[in-house]
DNA sequence: GTAAACTTTCATAAAACTGTCATACTTAGT
DNA sequence: ACTAAGTATGACAGTTTTATGAAAGTTTAC
């Protein structure tokens, strides 16, 4: 499972957003405002990753990353440091100390996301990203798989990410345009109606065992993933 | 539906985070770096309610929020301006402007989304896309669904439009014109008792669990959405 | 460099939805 | 009761929206 993440800020809201972004990214965010509630959290389970803001009140970011990085059970885990703009002193100290990266603030949720991915990816290869499971349809995004009773369901890969995107956003409609926006991406100029040609694509691919009626129509306003039926 | 902001910043990250937080709570983002793009903005389909980073460069964000003030068309809508810790002059200077309120950076995700809700909720009212229930029959516009005892109701788009009006506006008459007004749109060329043939269809969609009688005649004047039956 | 796999767009068929009408019903007042 | 005005309802013909198969253009993998 490996998606613990500890957050130690003392700003409040800096923490709540990071957190926010955290948990909306399939995380589980455990808080630490200083050094006490950093170390207190240095117990099992251990989690799997620390974000440290650097610029705790009295220097204490420095010191937690050490007691992270002295004991047995948790030197392994990755930090990764928050710094202010600018502050390249402490990049370097920070990785001195044995920080794994480090986050500029302020700092966007993609940018955020795609250093703790790429750190973790580095120090436990398989642990991000879990399968997902909804009425027999299980979509694994390690092995890139759609399996149904254990076959193994063949699509594309814009179904998959389809897929994807629907079973982790169920129950709600998304129109064509926003289906657009996060399956292709922004600014990706393709006709609408494409989606229809996909999501059919998508609904044959998985219709062998009945899940295509998980994909629904909503006239009018666009298509949605549920497991209501 | 009322759930487009115009996030106006010109830093990318922040903009990115408040995008983002945006879009998580079922929000549409537009998103503007400087004046240009801000007032470029200004266009149908208007955005239903701004977040402007009073620090832009060169101090536009004053002129942004001033010009929306102007036009008669984007007057109304809502402005709730990012201000830096402490910066009081500003936030004076702003509600003077005409920003209906402000948020204080770095801020929570928690905190935006409350100020972003009660702004909305000050301004329109009904625009909110939460779930309402009303003696057990129940319309969430998220998924788009109405559900009564959990059977789902189908209804066609206008119904299901005119179901939602009715139940963030009950206990209230509302004329064949004013029902046109508000569900179909204003400058909308339909004949008056056109609304007649959609509260009957309505009717017949929420009538399997007796929920048609929520929806009353009121003779010589219009109908009504009322719990009280 | 070529074959295979994908994407996107297009054309057409199939559904679902709309606005109007004509007719049947109700209600209130005479 | 009878009438006039207001409302309910079923039907339908035109539109709009979706579904679907196939063509044309791209990308990917040997």
């Amino acid at each position: 499972m490996s998606r613990r993440v500890l957050v130690v800020d003392d700003e409040a809201p800096i923490r709540e957003m990071l957190v926010f972004v955290l948990e909306q990214n399939g995380f589980q965010a455990i808080e630490a405002e200083d050094y006490d509630s950093a170390i207190a959290a240095m117990v099992e389970p251990y989690p799997d990753m620390v974000l440290l803001d650097w610029m705790l009140p009295g220097g204490s970011g420095i010191q937690i990353a050490k007691k992270f990085k002295q004991s047995e059970y948790t030197r392994q885990i990755p930090i990764i440091m928050l710094t202010a703009r600018g502050e390249e002193e402490d990049k370097v100290k920070g990785l001195e100390v044995g920080a794994d990266d480090y986050v500029t603030k302020p700092f966007s949720p993609k940018e955020l996301m795609a250093r703790i991915k790429a750190v973790m990816r580095r120090v436990s290869p398989t642990s991000l990203e879990e399968a997902i499971e909804v009425h027999g349809l299980r979509l694994d995004p390690i092995s890139h798989r759609v399996t149904s009773a254990g076959n193994e369901l063949d699509m594309g890969p814009t179904e998959f990410r389809l897929l994807h995107f629907f079973m982790t956003h169920p129950e709600r409609v998304y129109s064509r345009e926003q289906l657009l926006d996060h399956v292709w991406g922004t600014n990706v100029y393709v006709e609408d109606r494409t989606v229809d040609v996909h999501i059919r694509r998508l609904r044959k691919a998985i219709a062998p065992l009945g899940h295509d009626r998980l994909v629904q129509t909503v006239r009018g306003a666009g298509y949605r993933f549920s497991s209501k039926v």
